[in-house]
DNA sequence: AGCTTTATTGCAATCATTTGCATTAGCCAA
DNA sequence: TTGGCTAATGCAAATGATTGCAATAAAGCT
């Protein structure tokens, strides 16, 4: 063991031990291929033994970065949550972690924001090289307006038709597709769609949801589309609603897992058997998913792939270059809930 | 209005504006009484008349400041999660609020530590003036460690004995107590506790399991304790266990909701009901308490409160106090899981 | 050997702010 | 008027890194 130094706090003093200068050391720490691949080493050897770690706050300032980027969470807790708080939690650790790796931290925005061109005055704002948008709540429009202002920015979200921001986001439309086919694969024919079509995800998994009975010849019946929003409560009024008005109906495609849980308990209480009498697909895979009981089959997002796509395009942007757009694959999980054991 | 003029960017550039020197200009902002009343509301209506906003990286770095401070999730997503996921978002929100009012930004620790020590030689306690850490985890000995280091620091869980650092916690014995006692008022005799009372909040919220049973005079049968983790599939095995054994029992007091949940769904399973049968309460109060059926009374703990504590022990210790610790209340939120309607 | 070229390193300016100390201006008293 | 005092302001150093340009040394070429 080399013997533990006093720890090196600035450059200077490291460059005294190592005898040379404070440039050479700069350089050497950098990895530029000015400085001899010898002295390099050797300087970075010294770093390391001597415990030294660079002041990024003086690096910072210099390079009038910050090497932070801010997460705005576009959560309404009124009515529009975007889904499961679950999922902003699982995004969030996987932007962390995929921006740990660069070296850059992630600054939490405060509160959801009423409308996202407030940032533009704010401490989220200046203290950021960037910006990543979780969904887009209603403010696409506002959205847009913030692109103008050149800031690095990066939306989860759909990819709507007049954006001029980037996005990153699942295959909605495959999602709705894959979780329909697995229903009708299984001889359901009278599915219900429960989700708020007026929101960007959810009209896209519905367009999937047409998709997939059109594929098999299944008429569409618009009774079985039902605009409930993302919280779970009115997802039991809804199935109530049919159950009272005979409609009748043998599966159910949700747009969250809570709404699929919620719809659940509304068909068990009324007496009918999950998944035998209606077969039901969830949305989001939040961990309850796979404990409750019956187990959810559901549509997974590929979480942590999204957030490491989300910082890519982003570093991409902080760094002059123009991007594109990424849908993500989804998955579905199938468990006992939707009839297949 | 004023017309708007190209934005400031230097203080220099605004001195200049003003007629005045620089440090006349820092002083003025920084409220200095050194500079006259006049000249100061002349600069300061100025600075926002030119929508100058200060470099806070050159203010930092010169201040040998951060102003951010670093938040510590310590969930351990193989067994020890302190609890449920939705607990960690709510808390990260409500500090992230507290700390905004302040000023400070929230920096949010990659991954979860093995080994608290580690963040020693982070990113994340060189950039931040003082770190939250969001449960013990196992690592009461390592922050005890930590907390020699002389960094700013704050922990949310339970005052362990020999501590060296400050926490922050809600009442777990109040939380157990209440829980329990709730289900001897409803007239159950042989309630079930299920939490690993080898984990610091568990323990407590026994303590209070004990001491509600006592006060009514009922006997504690140690067969009805269970060390049962956080992670929720264990819950049902337990149950079932218990229902093998022939072991009856009436009531249940959980250690989280989704213990609690996965609970109710092994004894309707079995063809128990809840509550009629077996009546039982949760902790923590996640969303989906409130809308899962039945519908699940649970023990909340002030969050927002807690949120809010942590960020101001913290903010004192920076200033230099010594700080005491916390308990905050808990309350019992009652629904109909627990046989109360 | 003398000159040119190349590889490596160092000097010094720079980033935007804060703050100890010096300076100036204004005022009053002698 | 002049000296002394105080209130207000300015000068310049300092914070710790990066980087264009200059400088040096080594090596190659004739």
């Amino acid at each position: 063991m080399a013997k533990s130094s006093p720890r090196l706090t600035k450059m200077e003093e490291l460059a005294k031990v190592a005898g040379v200068s404070v440039s050479t050391v700069s350089r050497a720490l950098a990895g530029n291929p000015l400085i001899n691949a010898k002295t390099r080493a050797r300087i970075v050897d010294l770093a390391a033994k001597h415990n030294y770690q660079i002041n990024e706050n003086a690096r910072n300032f210099r390079l009038q970065k910050t090497n932070v980027i801010a997460v705005v969470l576009m959560l309404d807790v009124k009515s529009e949550q975007h889904t499961s708080d679950m999922f902003f939690l699982e995004m969030l650790g996987a932007i962390a972690d995929a921006l740990s790796v660069q070296n850059y931290d992630l600054l939490l925005a405060n509160s959801p924001m009423t409308n996202v061109l407030d940032i533009h005055n704010s401490r989220i704002f200046r203290q950021s090289d960037g910006i990543v948008f979780i969904g887009q709540g209603n403010q696409h429009k506002q959205l847009n307006e913030f692109s103008d202002l050149d800031k690095p920015m990066v939306v989860w979200g759909s990819n709507l038709p007049d954006r001029r921001y980037c996005t990153v986001g699942a295959d909605n439309v495959v999602g709705g597709y894959l979780a329909t086919k697995h229903l009708l694969n299984l001889g359901r024919k009278h599915i219900v769609f429960m989700g708020d079509i007026n929101m960007p995800e959810p009209k896209q998994r519905f367009e999937g949801y047409l998709k997939a009975l059109k594929e098999k010849g299944v008429k569409f019946d618009k009774r079985l589309q039902i605009d409930v929003p993302f919280e779970m409560s009115h997802a039991s009024e809804a199935i109530n609603d049919l159950l009272q008005q005979k409609i009748s109906f043998d599966g159910a495609v949700c747009c969250s897992d809570l709404i699929a849980l919620s719809a659940i308990a509304a068909l068990t209480e009324s007496g009918l058997r999950v998944p035998e009498d209606v077969a039901v697909v969830g949305y989001d895979d939040i961990a309850l998913a796979g404990y409750s009981s019956p187990s959810l089959t559901t549509v997974r997002q590929n979480i942590v792939q999204g957030g490491r796509i989300l910082v890519q395009k982003l570093m991409a942007q902080i760094n002059g270059d123009t991007v594109t757009d990424s849908v993500l694959k989804t998955e579905l999980i199938v468990r006992r809930s939707s009839g297949a054991w």
